[in-house]
DNA sequence: CTGAAAGCGCTTACAG
DNA sequence: CTGAAAGCGCTTACAG
């Protein structure tokens, strides 16, 4: 690798030389630390400008920050995660802090990697999307490093923050528009994956929809069909699903990504969307809108948990060492896919 | 911050005394440097599992590498760049390397934001989709780390190496097909971006498209209209040309995001397709194959173009000095939105 | 093949 | 308020 001509690289030690003042007065600067008076502050600041300097990441790192934070991401195709990654890019505007994107792929040891690569690089602290860890490892890893938890439910958690919408009442929410619609007969299809102790956000979902159905005195049209996440395996579980017999007039999706495979499945065996059909997703995501979509669905604004995330890790790095766990009220977002049907 | 246990921490120091060789061994075995012995490597290599040691990222970068790669998107919101990130990730699946992800936005200014803020992390390399920015920029840049550009046509640059798919080639395949199934007023809607030097892709398209659309005969019909990227600029754009005078009987769309917003324009307005309106996407994204889109579209294998990318980086990390110029041949995938129409 | 030592660019007690 | 000095955990010539 050519080295990079290091004669004239700026240093801290370049800038001091400039201001005439130590290093560490530099340090304090750049760190915004106590101790420095205003005019040197403004000296420094102003050969610094001058020089063109900028921080070697690496060697503030090996003592104190690295002013990056890593996020994980179970999977990169969901388009949701795209709105929460916005939100996090938001919160960092004005800030230092820049984010390291991991994902964590479907596989625990895909998952595990992408840990220690961000323990590796220092991070200075870690947002973990849906995480598939039960909660003692989850603490050992706050033990590490300063940890905020996107879409993962542990109210009592000390160790580290969580930012939740209420999945519970947003599937309230699906159930109840439904039935006021005249749906009776609803399905839900949820994700295949280990459940740990309720946490998951897929799991609450199913447990809102169970309870609202019950509370509507429709228990016996209760069923959850799990399907693992590739286009293949939902288009399948939807397909058996919408060929059974006392095959259901609506379903309910875990999320939008499921939904849209559910529409495109309904379409192929000539099922009209709404009459045949009633579809409703989560997450609110952009392909909502879209006109040959129409899909009713739960926003829980990602923008929102993404920016809280990023100010609630910042908070715990700065020091705070109690948890906060903030909860968004999710909110229906009625579309044509679940418009009421006369029957 | 709290400061983490400090006492107990795994350095190539501990290891060189459990294994009783001297640091800069260590050193070696850790790089696979030349010059190390099979007995003392696999001493070494027992003590660091024996420890669970793990290498300090700040302090490797603070003098050899990070082993870290930047990967510059310009937009979050394109599915087609998660094709691109799957093909990079698996790329670096079995190496030390991982990716530090910057979102470009569609500002210029923060694009300059992202790449300062890689330079100073002393990424180990950048790959870069879809750069907005005049060639000599691209050469400084790529004089202070190793570059691959991704969806940007410089052929004959030598500072860095890109990877692409042949978007002249792919414009004038879609214009063969429609002109085939039957299509004669075809236009094109394209992005607003101010060119520079015919590199980018969407010009590329263009210029393809026109080509086509004069080898057919059909000059009289060409029609390029430009629109930002966002969902209502996009719409606004459509619905415009779908109400105008002479308007077009297929719609070649830059991407397929852009497609997906004009069968939703499409779909509102009444207009069957195919029937009253072809449409084309490219990128041949995973919501082309929903049935309520069945939208024919370009494959330009985006991980292929992730893939090679970051393999093309690697090397020249490694050293390589000469530019490398790699195009995937595009492939036309042909799906209902395009259907031949009796006219 | 192996190791002692300098040094990368910062931060952090500590002394003045 | 200000600065001299040690040290973070590696890599890199260099000497043996």
């Amino acid at each position: 690798m050519a080295p990079r001509q290091k004669s004239d690289r700026v240093t801290i030690k370049t800038v001091a030389e400039d201001a005439g003042v130590s290093v560490s007065a530099v340090s304090k600067v750049l760190r915004d630390a106590y101790g420095v008076s205003g005019p040197l502050r403004e000296r420094v600041r102003a050969s610094m400008e001058k020089l063109g300097y900028r921080p070697h990441a690496a060697a503030r790192g090996m003592r104190g920050q690295t002013y990056t934070l890593g996020v994980i991401l179970p999977d990169i195709h969901n388009p949701f995660f795209t709105d929460i990654m916005s939100g996090v890019n938001a919160a960092l505007e004005r800030t230092q802090y820049q984010t390291l994107l991991g994902i964590g792929q479907s596989s625990l040891g895909a998952q595990q990697e992408v840990i220690d690569a961000m323990i590796d690089r220092q991070m200075d602290g870690i947002i973990f999307i849906g995480p598939r860890m039960p909660p003692p490892e989850l603490d050992a890893l706050a033990a590490k490093v300063p940890m905020t938890i996107i879409a993962n439910h542990s109210p009592t958690a000390q160790a580290y923050d969580t930012v939740n919408n209420d999945d519970f009442l947003g599937a309230t929410l699906v159930v109840q528009h439904l039935v006021h619609a005249g749906y009776r007969n609803i399905a839900m299809l949820s994700l295949d994956l280990p459940p740990i102790e309720q946490l998951q956000v897929t799991t609450q979902r199913e447990l809102g929809y169970r309870q609202a159905m019950e509370d509507a005195g429709l228990r016996q049209y209760i069923k959850v069909v799990m399907s693992e996440q590739t286009p293949r395996a939902i288009q399948a579980a939807a397909r058996q699903l919408l060929r059974s017999r006392g095959r259901p007039e609506a379903i309910f999706c875990w999320t939008d990504f499921v939904a849209l495979e559910v529409l495109s499945v309904a379409h192929e065996l000539g099922m009209k969307v709404p009459g045949d059909l009633g579809v409703v997703g989560y997450d609110n995501t952009t392909y909502c809108d879209l006109a040959q979509n129409a899909l009713t669905s739960i926003d829980q604004s990602g923008q929102v948990l993404g920016l809280q995330s990023a100010r609630l890790l910042i908070e715990r790095i700065k020091g705070r060492t109690t948890a906060e766990h903030f909860v968004v009220t999710p909110r229906l977002v009625a579309r044509n896919s679940s418009q009421p049907v006369a029957r």
